[in-house]
DNA sequence: CTCTGAAATGTTAGCGCTGTCATTAAAATA
DNA sequence: TATTTTAATGACAGCGCTAACATTTCAGAG
């Protein structure tokens, strides 16, 4: 009596073989229809998409996935999803996506590499058509599963360090370099920054690096500093924002992380009279929507987190297969003269 | 010569077999190693596991969901990605899934119930082990898949309609009753409102409903509203306050539709020289983080976002197969007082 | 020693599709 | 009318894995 079948009947399981069994054609004749692939008769498509629509069939794409060999699923590798950043990004992604039938496999790694490689591997368990990772800093095994495999890997964010196949993003080095010069100019030279976890976000730290470089060139160097032992964070901003006007070094400007700790750092301003600018000058970075609407539009560098994503996503589309030139494209940045600095 | 397999050479395709013939087992004990299922010599797995690690060799979930009948995929439809809501929502489904092997698939509906219907239809083809979608207004067809699919099927963020499987989330009108009683409580009379589109965001034209309910109770309603024709931002935010500011009608307090659209009331006052609370209380909803760090901490009500995302990925893991009775989990939310009412 | 049963491994038959190569029907050409 | 070409469809094998059942091995019990 007990009928059993393999799977319980969790769903009343719909396969290719009834639609074809229903409308009196093989299988195969029914996949080509839903895949406009290859040459049907008007007749023989109305007759089958009429039975497809009115069993509501939905084909299978793990079996066609299997059967094909190739998954249209995109993994996606990034560190977080705490601030607007990488939102911004995935939703560059899904925008490039919009109209093929690709899917993204998103996975969060916590900025902990370790974290990526179980990550990276349980993405590439589904055969995904390309993989989009954040930053080129890698453990040994994931470099190793991305190089090897045949499929587009996109490492986005940064552009510094050589990619494994394609690199979207900007330099931070030269962002923090160009920070640095743009303070320089409007006449700043007591600068103060406002951090947070380095081992965290690491293109931060590459920022730090090229502000560090401008200040030297310009016979300056940073007199105070504030580092926040965790994410970002508008709050974490304020806290480290009061800590660092604690100090006795006076300093005219402060650059900030990004732009959620500076944020903070004029929150902090505006709770505690602070004058913006006159006693405190603040630079923060990203270009977020809201330092536009800020009283005092804040001064920061505009990096294309949507772009970012967007492009990535293109430049994987434009061509599954890996090409043998690593490819390089730098969205580049734009320095936001803003109000606060 | 021409050596064809079906699969160009994309990948070097190292299979099952191939480990099994390696380590001179059958493939179905190598299956079970990694699987960790069924009685297993320790001398076996050793021997096995050695292969699996030389050879980097990584499992084919496509092939063993189709074997298995079960993808351990989650399809996950969110509206949008524009601002920190639904990546809150987010990090909790992937809070809840770290440790699993269980993959959100996810896909954006841009809050337009076509899209979602072809996203739905899109996500189920993966056979996924159960499905989050936003809110409980769904197209006929979206609702019919939903329905006779056997998988669970989580609706957040509102509560307040009847759930096809689980709903997890709050009682949206409860909400704006809740704000409007606050706020008479609080002695404010002449009401005004910030709101942004409501075609979009209905969760935000319910939380609307119960204000207007708690103020006729109170014998009053609202003098003067400004609505956005487009996603809340905090942009959106400052220019509809200058403008509900310009009306004739002399408002004490402004109830906006969201935290974005309230912090770009409050920068607007900033900026204008509008005194907060004295001249216009500010009262937003969600309880980002953002509004605790700001000079004069925004009123609000905390919607717990991430505890949404938690708490329905966890009582879909809970139990993989539908039961019979609906379920409903009031994640509450919490008024917060703050500075600006 | 045989017997029993658990532990360890293997055999077989698909999962639901699609690629490849037929095959048939219809149209175009000779 | 015979022959080629093209359009439309089908048969069949197999993608890489796992469920179900079968078999072997080897303790310890009798």
């Amino acid at each position: 009596m007990k009928e059993r079948t393999r799977l319980p009947d969790k769903k009343s399981k719909l396969t290719l073989a009834d639609v074809a069994r229903l409308s009196n054609v093989s299988e195969i004749t029914v996949s080509r229809i839903l895949r406009n692939k290859g040459p049907i008769s008007d007749d023989t498509r109305e007759r089958v998409m009429a039975v497809v629509n009115s069993t509501g069939y939905v084909p299978n794409r793990i079996a066609g996935s299997l059967a094909s060999a190739n998954s249209n699923i995109i993994g996606v590798a990034i560190p977080s999803l705490t601030n607007i950043v990488f939102p911004e990004v995935l939703r560059g992604i899904h925008e490039a996506l919009k109209g093929t039938d690709f899917q993204p496999l998103v996975g969060i790694t916590d900025y902990n590499l370790q974290t990526e490689e179980v990550l990276v591997r349980s993405l590439m368990a589904w055969k995904p058509a390309a993989m989009i990772v954040a930053g080129s800093e890698h453990t040994d095994a994931t470099r190793r599963m991305l190089t090897q495999t045949g499929i587009r890997v996109a490492e986005i964010m940064d552009i510094d360090p050589a990619p494994i196949d394609i690199a979207v993003g900007m330099s931070h080095f030269r962002a923090g370099y160009d920070t640095g010069r743009h303070l320089v100019e409007r006449g700043y030279r007591r600068f103060g920054y406002v951090g947070h976890d380095w081992l965290q976000d690491r293109r931060a730290k590459v920022r730090y690096e090229g502000l560090c470089q401008a200040l030297k060139e310009a016979g300056l160097s940073i007199f105070a500093q504030t580092i926040f032992e965790g994410p970002s964070s508008v709050l974490a901003g304020s806290a480290m924002t009061e800590l660092l006007l604690l100090g006795k070094d006076a300093i005219d400007v402060a650059v900030y992380s990004n732009d959620d700790m500076a944020i903070g750092g004029i929150f902090h301003c505006l709770g505690a009279g602070v004058k913006l600018r006159e006693q405190l000058a603040i630079f923060g970075f990203n270009g977020l929507e809201i330092g536009d609407a800020l009283p005092l539009k804040l001064s920061t560098i505009r990096s294309n987190r949507f772009l970012i994503g967007k492009i990535a996503t293109e430049k994987i589309l434009e061509n599954l297969d890996r090409r043998f030139e690593p490819l390089v494209i730098d969205t580049g940045y734009e320095i936001i003269s803003g109000q606060t600095a």
